[in-house]
DNA sequence: TGTAGAGTTTAACCGTGGTTAAATTAAATG
DNA sequence: CATTTAATTTAACCACGGTTAAACTCTACA
């Protein structure tokens, strides 16, 4: 079996893998918060048992056998967080946390039982795909909230999990998954957007939200608007 | 916060100490499946932190502040090991496992919810009873079945819940907690236990037992036959 | 009461995953 | 193209929790 800290290093390299597909060894020490001749050792143990490639001073990259063993803790990781949203009540900002140490723990047989109780679903309270038991996830065409124009409409998606204390502000302005908004405003130094946002179909309310939330709200455009959005 | 070494360590001795008030270390060591030596310098720790008085040679026995961290160890343990069987179909012959290892990471905040969604239950599946939150355990007025003298009846109250074969065992036959029984013969030599059995208050069956299962089996008298049990 | 033997503790060591300080490498700049 | 500089890796070390082998205690028995 892989050490809780193994399982955490290939989680980590496979989610900065999708930004830039080979991670320098410092970016990744300071995601998991430890030094850099940390993530250096480790990198030569995971090298040694093919679960990573390691380019000296140039970056890792994650190996099949290595993102296969990353996908599996991020299936359980998210099946965990729905699990708790649904069946335990837990607040959406207080779900990763916990999910963060059971995700390490969970066998496959309560793996499945999870499945089947929340009825083999594809995606966390976040918004976050969940892989199937095979570590396939299901492609989706989404940008950032950030690169929308103005009069674009569309569809919140997914939104970052790891910032409780965002989570908790998302919440309060009732930006969930699923929840439908149209730019009505940018600022001229793309720093402020306003938003409009719809409730139950009708009720419809502006915002207006900063950078550092709108680049981590991942968002679908309605199908009537699809175009470029270089 | 408490490795979790330290709290499978707390855990063993006040198991342990169950039976005998002071354990000695290789009896520790044996049930943790460690060997003496790591059971010695883990209880020098554990004196240093104040979690146990270690007699060097004589053994160890918990302070009452060990006793509080074991105590929330177990209700932690058990509590899982009720939710794994109520919420999710988890069989009795496996909730223990799995409890191994969510007792360690279970937040408080869980804990509450869990404790909420079973409507405050005091005893796991096994029927062993589950620490309330101060870490008090209810009295109960139990022996083993082996004690059992021929005519006695007998509620099942408790099973052990660490060996996975005999609860599947078990479990065909029938033995579960509140399961009333009848003692119809003991073999000479006190080894075989023949019992009835009640099922649905009506059928009645027989079985044979030996001591390996007798002893782990703990009954409260039924009313009406109480009487010394020397 | 001296001593043998069982049981406990100490000593020396290992693997894991972390640290800081020093050395090395790559890359950028004059 | 040489050199500076920033980033990475190596080296030396630490805490944790484990191991085996050796030393030490306690106890019980002759």
């Amino acid at each position: 079996m892989n050490s809780q800290a193994i399982e955490d290093y290939l989680k980590a390299i496979y989610k900065l893998q999708v930004r830039d597909s080979t991670v320098l060894t410092s970016v990744l020490a300071s995601y998991l918060q430890v030094s850099p001749p940390a993530a250096t050792g480790m990198m030569k143990k995971l090298s040694a048992s093919n679960l990573v490639r390691h380019h000296p001073y140039q970056g890792v990259e994650l190996t099949d056998h290595g993102e296969k063993i990353a996908l599996e803790v991020i299936r359980h990781h998210r099946l965990v967080e729905l699990y708790l949203s649904e069946a335990l009540g837990v607040p959406w900002d207080k779900v990763h946390d916990e999910a963060e140490k059971w995700e390490h723990i969970l066998s496959e047989d309560l793996e499945d039982r999870i499945d089947e109780f929340l009825g083999y679903p594809t995606s966390d309270p976040h918004g976050a795909p969940i892989p199937d038991r095979n570590g396939t996830i299901s492609d989706r065409d989404v940008c950032t909230l950030s690169k929308l124009s103005v009069g674009d409409k569309a569809v919140i998606i997914e939104v970052c999990d790891e910032d409780a204390e965002m989570l908790r502000y998302l919440g309060k302005l009732n930006l969930y998954p699923q929840t439908g908004v149209q730019v009505a405003s940018v600022s001229p130094f793309d720093e402020l957007m306003t938003i409009c946002i719809d409730l139950d179909n009708d009720i419809s309310s502006e915002l207006v939200l900063g950078q550092k939330i709108t680049t981590r709200i991942l968002v679908s455009l309605s199908p009537l608007d699809e175009r470029p959005t270089a």
